[in-house]
DNA sequence: CAAGGTTTGCAACATTATAACATTTGCAGG
DNA sequence: CCTGCAAATGTTATAATGTTGCAAACCTTG
């Protein structure tokens, strides 16, 4: 089924990891922000993840490869990865993952399985649409909008029924 | 503006609570949950404030009141009321607030005035529907959505004017 | 009342996030 | 070059949020 969604799908994830980078880094030359070894790390290591990481899974990993981080090092980076577009916060996991649209402006709409973990980050202007419908219907002037839908993805509904 | 929602408009708020309480009974003994002094005293205290409250919020007016209360006994009843759909959790605010559509199934949209704190929740279907769509897009199934937009509600809007 | 499930009390602990302040680094202007 | 400022990082401590595990109290229901 070629047309089901990448993540759901085998695939070089190194590549994946590789391109965001790239893109990443030119994201930030065009801003002038500095993508430092740290916050590179960082974003490297959230995209190696297949799920969402902890800041203190994060943490763990610097720890572990020598690096002398303690929790502002890793929020700190986090709060400038997701400033500049290319990480989001899951606030109902409180983890992060890697912005699969990084540079564009759009409000993500997350699909977490809750049985493998993955994260599927889908853009869609008919929902936006119709949040800012029914907000502008109620004269609230939106912002900012976290939606989150937690559920069971193709691969992990298959493996339901031969249990 | 008599259009305008009730949580923006001046209204009898101790009303609300107490038909609030009267239905959580209703619903509970329609299920056979009890709803007990504690359960019923954090509900009643959720409906009170106007904004959302943490758990810890809720366990400082307990304490206050000569309850001994810990962490858990507040969790405890929130994770109830949640059971039920009295209460709903703000990922985003890590704070609960009352139920304002108990009883029915659905999935609230909640509008997060980030001024005055105040929340509103809505039950869109056009928004469900919308949401619903672009999952089974990807062959995802939704169990659960958490759609939280923060911005301004009306009043805070104009109070931005003569600043 | 006796048995069994539900609810609560209680202590400790786990996880997530921030504050405050010192130090280092990168870089523009003299 | 160097100096001085802003941005970034290091470091320590602490705040805020949420959970586990076990024992005691409490309803129900036979």
């Amino acid at each position: 089924m070629s047309s089901r969604a990448l993540p759901y799908r085998p695939h070089n994830h190194d590549a994946c990891v590789s391109h965001a980078l790239a893109e990443a880094r030119a994201i930030c030359q065009q801003q002038n922000a500095r993508l430092t070894p740290t916050r590179e790390r960082v974003l490297e290591l959230i995209w190696q993840s297949h799920k969402p990481l902890g800041a203190y899974d994060v943490l763990a990993k610097l720890t572990s490869e020598g690096h002398n981080a303690a929790p502002p090092t890793v929020y700190r980076a986090l709060d400038f990865l997701q400033q500049y577009g290319l990480v989001h916060r899951i606030a109902s996991l409180n983890a992060f993952t890697g912005c699969t649209h990084a540079g564009k402006h759009h409000t993500g709409m997350f699909l977490i399985c809750r049985a493998c973990g993955n994260v599927l980050e889908l853009m869609e202007s008919s929902v936006t649409t119709a949040i800012e419908n029914a907000a502008s219907a109620e004269a609230f002037q939106p912002e900012a909008i976290t939606l989150e839908v937690a559920g069971l993805c193709p691969g992990c509904q298959a493996d339901q029924h031969h249990e």
